[in-house]
DNA sequence: CGGTCTCTTGATTGTTGTCAAAGGCGGTGG
DNA sequence: CCACCGCCTTTGACAACAATCAAGAGACCG
């Protein structure tokens, strides 16, 4: 993948695009690999050019709180180069991955400058400040049975996909409370399941009036 | 207070800031009023030109849980408008304010393409992202003695300015657990304080110990 | 000095995490 | 084809944490 292929870049000349090329390297990361770590000095713009990774934060007993997966081609941990703040979470490479690396101190500001650029950048910051405020609505608005019941009407998929301990700490919660959860909207008559990878809705507006 | 002297539209063009001027109303609201409810459609983009703005969330038990105050120039719920998702969080006036309301539809996006203007915006946004990144670290990592312990360090001038019931809110916790922490803080001789407004700090180093 | 608001303290509850053990399910190798 | 092993899930008992409810003490103001 060349500079002028990641959409964040397509309207630079050519001229800058060499310059960036110069302060740039592609550096390639294993599946479980950290890219950065929560509290590191945000020396590089990372974009993410291929693979997936986990943006996580880590609480005081050492528990993981999971905040976003990314995909191709995202900015990630940008906030920390813009606002000068240490990367408030760490990014893990989840498959194999390739993350191009920009030496933030020498990319120069005036590429913010261009239309399309910055217009690109709102979009990436934009996107991001919905992510945190949908993980603050999940997180301390909903209730652990409503975070369940809304990831069942929205991503019924997942649980045909995942195993329980995978589906709870996408929800940040545990495997245990998420089994109870379950025992009790079967109870309920609000899903039902003959194995445990094929779950089916019952009640939809129950469920939903969990968290609406 | 003149268009032009919004910080976000001072490099705009006159012909712009009529065309600006002509889909804008400005609105005055005393203090306690709202100036929009979490679930509301964002119709307009709102500028906070003078007073101050609380920002916060409403749990399903009727709880407020605050998030945020603007002070002058701020956008205010930008997020709502660029992503055309309701609003994710309510907006009180607990001063008496004055709000630029620019009617979204109208708004040219062409000005978002403004190398200025587009600065502006990516300054905002870049600063909500951090916002609610402190948030989620405040809410979801820190433990309540963790919180009190930061914002004793960090702020302690609030605690000569305000009540416990008021400075408890702005760290979305109850007066009672507040008044706890500080009477276990007073008995590890972290804090001292003589009457109700005067607080001050023994052993610095233990208190951060706390949260960092 | 009385009244009201604020702060403190105790007892209790609700919610979810932790720890431990048992049950079930599937895959592998004999 | 079956027995066994390992992992996942379920269930129970318990702990931790902060909110709630309630009562009493204290401070501030007219």
């Amino acid at each position: 993948m060349y500079l002028k292929d990641i959409t964040l870049f397509n309207s630079l000349s050519k001229k800058n695009l060499e310059e960036i090329e110069k302060i740039s390297s592609k550096e390639d990361f294993k599946a479980g690999n950290i890219i950065f770590y929560e509290g590191d000095k945000p020396i590089f713009l990372h974009i993410l050019l291929e693979g997936v990774v986990k943006l996580y934060k880590t609480d005081s007993k050492g528990r993981q709180i999971y905040i976003h997966q990314f995909t191709p081609v995202s900015l990630i941990g940008e906030l920390a180069n813009f606002e000068n703040i240490l990367f408030p979470a760490t990014a893990e490479a989840i498959t194999k991955c390739k993350i191009l690396k920009i030496e933030y101190s020498k990319f120069d500001n005036n590429f913010l400058r261009n239309p399309n650029v910055s217009f690109e950048i709102i979009k990436s910051l934009s996107k991001k400040t919905k992510i945190l405020s949908n993980i603050i609505h999940q997180e301390m608005i909903l209730s652990t049975d409503a975070k369940i019941a809304k990831l069942i009407v929205e991503h019924l998929e997942l649980f045909k996909q995942l195993k329980n301990g995978q589906i709870a700490s996408l929800v940040n919660i545990t495997p245990e409370t998420l089994s109870r959860i379950l025992t009790k909207f079967k109870k309920k008559r609000y899903i039902e399941s003959t194995n445990s990878h094929n779950l089916a809705i019952l009640d939809k507006k129950s469920l939903e009036s969990l968290y609406r």
